[in-house]
RNA sequence: GCGGGUGUAGCUCAGUGGUAGAGCGUCAGCUUCCCAAGCUGAAUGCCGUGGGUUCGAUCCCCAUCACCCGCUCCA
């Protein structure tokens, strides 16, 4: 999208709820931060995407490099998991992120991001706090600007390591010392008390990925699939986090969904199977309509890795520029190499081998490492719908969604032309034909212009209209939604027509 | 969690210390051979929520919730 195109977040927030996409969650009793409902249109547009996914993934996987179908099977979990799963993946200890505020200047800092250098003056010994960007001799400067010239400065410590000495550390664009609050805890996972009774005993946590039910199920696929290596295990679902602060509509909300697939691999293999499913997810992307300006393609900085990514290569995103972010990108989706990192922690914590057996020698037994590309369903929903939103002041509904045809909730509306008895009933039939094969509208009420102008607002690709010459030689009118141009087709013909119009653009 | 802003009909917004309006949309009827056209009519709000001040609050004060922007974080 161009810069002066970006369209502007609150028209978007207002389309979806006044046709039906997305509400907020509570709504008559307020709402509630971070959790959204999605209406008649909404539930649409997500399963359609599901589906597609599911449909590329699992129905029909890709052709790997070798020129083969690649083999990836499904799997549908638990929300709630025995919560040593959660210890053992790293999740309990490691997802959440200490944080501290600075009294003085209002800013907040990652505690782990921090650094900070002990400097021995005559009067007294300071703690000077610095973001890791910092370099040494803005540190230097910064030092030598309070103390004095003269001052030695000390060795590096973490900031950690200096929580007692509070009231001697100066944060990073303060002037005084002693502005920085003790870090505050943040873990991200949601829990629950399984039973009746609320206890330490019975705490539980809902899931923030879907990921580990796959870990979890590892042995299970292996023992009950036939599977062999490489091979894959997909799933699709809702996880939460409680995030410090949702924001930007559905991107980040505390309850979303997930498309996930663990790929298991060779440890050999790691490096031609990362780059096959970082092409694969970028065609999938780009084959739902995301356009290539808007999409872009993200290698993650070490420093941003997640704990189960800190070896082996690392992750790509597939970004997307959002409204919100332009003209920067958020993240749809990350493809990463997770190591053995998830098999072996849980093969340590359950005590149950996960590894894989060669069936060609008995004797090769290893962990498999994984590629994992996860994909935020409903993060793709809010790319559609951003990617779709076009103003179009020559039109009377003065915008209309875009949408590939495979995603539209509604595929086609079906149109008498006018309410009288010689539209309306070939009208239905034609209808009710087709609704046994797609998710089509048949609209009777209002003038023709109102009844276009509702469908271009919903995205909706086609209207079929019957007029009086319909009746004498069974043909319709297609209108096309993005040029408003029109065609006569035949009647038998409509659905090799729209099964044409449906199919995603070459893989 | 911190700082700033916003909250009135489905949407966009006006308005006033004496419990509310417009445009659009929605619905019904008529009309209509193709783009929110025309005519007629209708429904809809405890003015985000809870307190306080006041004879009286949608308006003033406090709190709270939600949304937007920034910090932070993230699939």
């Amino acid at each position: 999208m161009n810069e002066s195109l970006v369209p502007d977040m609150k028209d978007i927030v207002a389309l979806c709820k006044r046709r039906g996409f997305i509400f907020a969650a509570s709504d008559i009793y307020g709402g509630i931060n971070g959790f959204w409902d999605y209406g008649p249109l909404g539930v649409e547009l997500k399963n359609n995407l599901r589906d597609l996914w599911w449909k590329h993934m699992v129905t029909t996987p890709p052709v790997g490099p070798d020129g083969q179908p690649v083999q990836i099977v499904g799997l549908d979990s638990a929300i709630i998991q025995n919560p040593k799963a959660w210890e053992a993946s790293g999740h309990v200890g490691g997802f959440s992120d200490p944080m501290v505020d600075c009294k003085e200047t209002k800013l907040r800092y990652r505690a782990d991001h921090l650094k900070i250098i002990r400097v021995d003056s005559p009067d007294k010994n300071l703690f000077f706090a610095f973001i890791e960007e910092t370099s040494e001799e803005e540190m230097a400067a910064k030092v030598k600007k309070v103390l004095g010239k003269s001052v030695q400065i000390g060795a590096h410590e973490s900031f950690l390591e200096c929580v007692d000495k509070l009231h001697l550390i100066v944060a990073p664009d303060a002037k005084e010392s002693g502005t920085l609050t003790p870090p505050k805890q943040f873990n991200l996972m949601f829990h629950t008390y399984v039973g009746a009774t609320a206890s330490e005993e019975n705490k539980a946590y809902l899931r923030p990925e879907t990921a580990q039910g796959i870990f979890l199920n590892f042995k299970n696929v292996m023992d009950s699939s036939r599977v062999k290596l490489p091979f894959g295990i997909a799933q699709i679902g809702k996880a939460f986090r409680n995030e410090v602060t949702p924001r930007n509509f559905i991107f980040r909300s505390r309850e979303f969904e997930q498309m996930e697939m663990e790929w298991f691999c060779h440890p050999d293999e790691v490096e031609t199977w990362m780059n096959f499913w970082f092409e694969e997810r970028q065609k999938f992307w780009k084959n739902l309509g995301l356009s290539s300006d808007n999409l872009q393609m993200r290698q993650h900085g070490q420093d941003e890795l997640s704990h189960y990514a800190k070896e082996g290569l690392g992750t790509s995103d597939i970004e997307y520029r959002f409204p919100f972010t332009a003209p920067d990108f958020g993240e749809l989706e990350g493809i990463a190499h997770r190591c053995d990192f998830d098999l072996t922690a849980h093969s340590e914590h359950s005590g149950q081998k996960l590894e894989y057996t060669d069936p060609n020698d008995q004797k090769n037994r290893f962990i498999p490492h994984v590629i994992e590309p996860a994909a935020g369903l409903t993060r793709g929903v809010l790319a559609l719908i951003c990617e779709a939103y076009t103003p179009d002041p020559n039109r009377p509904s003065g915008v209309y969604l875009n949408f590939h045809p495979s995603v539209a909730p509604k595929k086609a509306a079906i149109l008498p032309l006018t309410a009288k008895d010689s539209h309306v009933p070939l009208a239905t039939k034609i209808y009710m034909d087709l609704r046994e094969h797609y998710a089509v509208d048949l609209d009777i009420k209002q003038n023709i212009g109102k009844r276009y102008a509702r469908q271009d607002e919903i995205g909706t690709p086609f209207c079929f209209t019957i007029d009086d010459q319909s009746n004498e030689d069974s043909t319709v009118t297609v209108r096309h939604r993005n040029t408003m141009k029109q065609e006569r087709i035949a009647i038998e013909s409509i659905r090799t027509y729209m099964e044409k119009e449906m199919a995603l653009m070459a893989q």
